[in-house]
DNA sequence: CTTGACTCTGTGCCTAGGTATAGACCGTAC
DNA sequence: GTACGGTCTATACCTAGGCACAGAGTCAAG
């Protein structure tokens, strides 16, 4: 240890579950600079980095990715007025989720139709298949992408 | 044209929309194969191309891969007993969709409460930012990945 | 015959968030 | 002093579903 309370890299990816190589990433992204270095070139990290750390992870379990955790994280450090920029951030991923609630519902009542339609009727060929083939279902059109949340 | 009914990539890209490199990306994943070629090596379509290339189209909007889309295609053309197949796929597809529609929920309810408090408290720091930063809310931790089913 | 549209194969690039590997150095315990 | 584990940089690779482009061949119209 440099100094008092001065962690490496071990220290800070067992404290939170993360591989070094995911942490470097996100120091090249500029989400996670360390407090200083070894004379021999050796990331230090203190309490508050395992802090920003967890926060990043939360964030990402969240749906952010990691150029919004960016702009979380540099709204925090420089701007007095923070609030307006998370607000924003937070509007527009909750209108996100919206969208993909509303999406995987209409997905999943076609395919429990398609699914009860499977049971129903043993005819010659699976009737299921034949639905999905005829495009009978009002399913959102390929337009903005939109990932997941869940990881 | 070759023979009657028959025709070219750029008909049936136009017939559904779809790029002809990603036409000759599911031929080379099995999905959609030429009816024939041409003496110089064109590919040739027939009517059943365009239902098949709607039905991959169809089959990813409900949040299938391509991998398994094959499946679907192989089961429907080799296997007389094709159902059983077909509701594995869909019962694993439906699981998952509710699973996400579950992390969805919850991730919701979490930024929801998060931008109220923004509201709520014009305090010294934004008080959402500091609750995303202590991860108090109960998220889903990391584990299968499962993609968004919308694009 | 030339021009422009179409098609072919093959290769590389893109996102997003990593993982894996190579080769070198560092640090400590035996 | 030597072996082992930690760390460094740099590079390549992975998924999934494509898109972009190069360079060559084809085809029909003017």
């Amino acid at each position: 240890m440099e100094a008092k309370g001065m962690m490496k890299m071990a220290d800070l990816t067992r404290a939170c579950g993360v591989s070094d190589q995911a942490v470097r990433l996100y120091e090249r992204e500029g989400l996670l600079h360390p407090v200083g270095r070894t004379g021999k070139g050796y990331r230090l990290y203190d309490a508050r980095s395992v802090e920003t750390l967890k926060f990043i992870k939360q964030a990402q379990r969240c749906g952010f990715k990691l150029t919004e955790i960016g702009t979380l994280i540099q709204a925090n450090i420089t701007d007095p007025e923070v609030c307006s920029v998370v607000k924003a951030l937070l509007d527009h991923k909750i209108k996100e989720i919206l969208e993909q609630l509303v999406d995987l519902q209409s997905v999943k009542g076609v395919l429990q139709s398609l699914r009860a339609a499977c049971d129903g009727d043993p005819g010659p060929a699976c009737p299921a298949f034949l639905q999905l083939r005829t495009p009978h279902c009002a399913l959102p059109n390929p337009k903005a992408k939109s990932k997941g949340a869940s990881r």
